[in-house]
DNA sequence: CTAGGGTTAG
């Protein structure tokens, strides 16, 4: 019992250490609002050269509006102009309604140059609709221009999208004879598909590629695009390098490095390199914006301490950055976390005050947040919401609530919205189909979940590892542990390499159905196949042993867990104290569960 | 006047 005692006050005592290093990162915020308040009046500054620049909107109907006023002048606006318009909406990610006004050029006598041409090609590629894209380059040619390297960037850039990468590399190769060199750019857009991919070797490849073909340097958007990669895969430590480099280079860091690095180091819980960066920047005059605090905030909020979220936007309003519709709905988030539903909805109620965009995302966390307490009904009505608004729910929308109605038992209802789904033209994920699927195993709807694996199967879906854990994971809860055998044991001729989670769903299975000696074999297997047992497969397997009475086996397992630095969960704890009062455990054991 | 980098939900 004493160690159970102390387990409990070295767990609290950590805990105490992770909130200590948030509250430092959060005073020295604090700090900050009292020490720079000249960013406003910067920001001003640079707003006032702007009287031919041009015309700036924040909404479609706007640019429609100006538009079709422009058609009214006389003497018409240069295409210029026009031009200008196609960009903003593009900028503002409103690629159809700018596609859909040059469309309208044409027939006005108004001739698109090849500027023009160059931003519909990549409203087009933003589309994933390459095939117009390129119809473009051909149209382009024929007015008499010249594709630049912009151009070619812009088509690369849209064929890297769609995954076509051969076609890409015929266009780079065709670029390189016309005697186009690729710039700046064109390697940032190459690196950051390789980025997209996941692949930052390659990216790290053409960084180096860069430097020895001269023509151009990396500079910080090529840096910032690894970067932010690298800290997205947890590879903070690769990013910081990256970043020293970039330093010794010369080439400054700015608000983008440091809001990616800061992002990466609060993902791992280094709250205190969080605070080192942020002061660093600060020194050199890099102040945080909106995009910083709301990485921030959502930090904070992920860990609970939405109290302290909510101070943090008060700083960002005294500095006057105004918070947005991301940094509120991480604030959402974070309520919903805590299952503080009702401050969750008087933040979503704010923002609808306050005229901000509330959108489908907002609406996912609520009906999410609702969800995970299992209070259906009011996700439902928050869902019900939506389409008065006139948003669209999404794949996420729909998963989210059928995993809710499928936690409450309703499967009935989950399948009712998966149909519904299908209607509203939402393709369902992969995530879609391990939710339902789980559904059906967990409400012991065993034949119908193995009826819709064969129709997925059947339907050459992207099968993913997660989907065989879920109905390995569902065969064994139904007793059919033949079927969960032969699914495991056929997954490599269907390629597929088993994952940590299910080794570990295996061993819980045949531990459960008493076939020890085979779960003690795949244990062994998982270190030859290169996939290493994890904490949580040691503390199921120890279980696992346990109850079938097998303890020197289970010793012998706790040692080597303990020898690899894993420590044993609640559970297992429990489970061992419990024995150990029945006399049914050597002592000589406890040492070993005391976490150090 | 055209192209590239950072934040939120399942």
């Amino acid at each position: 019992m004493k160690m159970l005692v102390r387990n409990t006050a070295a767990f609290s005592s950590y805990c105490n250490n992770i909130i200590r290093g948030m509250h430092c990162l959060q005073s020295s915020l604090v700090f900050f609002a009292s020490s720079f308040h000249s960013q406003a009046s910067i920001i001003r500054n640079t707003q006032t050269k702007t009287m031919r620049d041009p015309p700036k909107f924040s909404n479609v109907e706007d640019a429609l509006n100006l538009f079709n006023s422009m058609l009214q002048m006389r003497p018409r606006p240069s295409i210029v102009r026009f031009t200008q318009v196609l960009t903003q909406l593009a900028k503002l990610e409103h690629y159809s309604a700018a596609i859909k006004l040059y469309t309208q050029m044409g027939p006005s006598g108004i001739v698109p140059d090849g500027y023009t041409l160059t931003v519909i090609m990549n409203c087009f590629g933003h589309l994933n609709q390459m095939g117009f894209s390129l119809s473009l380059l051909g149209k382009l040619y024929k007015c008499g221009f010249e594709p630049d390297i912009t151009t070619f960037t812009t088509l690369i850039k849209g064929l890297l999208l769609e995954n076509r990468a051969a076609e890409a590399a015929e266009l780079f190769r065709k670029m390189m004879e016309e005697g186009c060199k690729p710039d700046e750019v064109t390697f940032g857009t190459l690196i950051k598909s390789c980025c997209m991919k996941g692949n930052n070797r390659a990216a790290i490849q053409l960084l180096r590629k860069m430097e020895e073909y001269g023509h151009c340097k990396p500079n910080v958007v090529v840096y910032n695009t690894i970067i932010d990669s690298l800290c997205k895969d947890t590879l903070v430590h690769d990013a910081l390098n990256l970043f020293s480099e970039m330093i010794s280079k010369d080439i400054a860091p700015d608000v983008i490095t440091y809001t990616s690095l800061i992002h990466g180091v609060c993902t791992i819980g280094q709250w205190k390199e969080a605070t080192r960066l942020l002061n660093e920047m600060v020194s050199k005059h890099i102040f945080p914006d909106v995009l910083t605090f709301s990485v921030l905030v959502d930090t904070l909020c992920k860990e609970g301490m939405v109290v302290e979220a909510e101070s943090v936007v008060e700083i960002m309003i005294q500095r006057g950055i105004e918070p947005d519709m991301v940094t509120h709905s991480s604030l959402m988030d974070g309520y919903c976390l805590r299952g503080e539903m009702n401050k969750a909805e008087k933040v979503f109620d704010l923002m609808i005050r306050n005229g901000s965009n509330v959108g489908v995302y907002s609406y996912n966390i609520l009906i999410n947040g609702y969800c995970k307490l299992k209070r259906i009904e009011e996700a439902n009505r928050v869902f019900q919401g939506m389409s008065d608004k006139g948003l669209v729910p999404n794949t996420i929308t729909f998963n989210s609530l059928m995993d809710g109605f499928c936690k409450v038992g309703r499967i009935q209802d989950a399948q009712k919205l998966f149909n519904k789904m299908i209607a509203c033209g939402q393709l369902p994920s992969s995530q879609t189909y391990a939710v339902v699927l789980d559904g059906l195993c967990k409400n012991k709807q065993l034949t119908t979940a193995i009826k819709l694996f064969r129709e997925m199967e059947s339907r050459k879906l992207n099968l993913d590892i997660v989907i065989y854990n879920i109905l390995i994971e569902g065969l064994y809860l139904g007793g059919e542990i033949e079927s969960a055998r032969d699914l495991f044991y056929g997954l490599s001729a269907k390629g597929f390499q088993p994952d940590v989670q299910m080794y570990t769903v295996m061993m819980k299975g045949l531990c459960d159905g008493g076939l020890i000696s085979e779960a003690e074999k795949i244990l062994r297997e998982m270190e030859d196949k290169d996939c290493p047992p994890d904490g949580c497969t040691y503390n199921t397997i120890i279980r696992g042993f346990l109850y079938n009475k097998e303890t020197s086996k289970a010793v012998g397992l706790i040692q080597e867990m303990v020898n690899k630095e894993f420590s044993a969960d609640a559970w297992t704890t429990e489970l061992i104290v419990d024995l150990l009062s029945k006399d049914e455990l050597d002592p000589a054991l406890l040492p070993l569960i005391e976490t150090k």
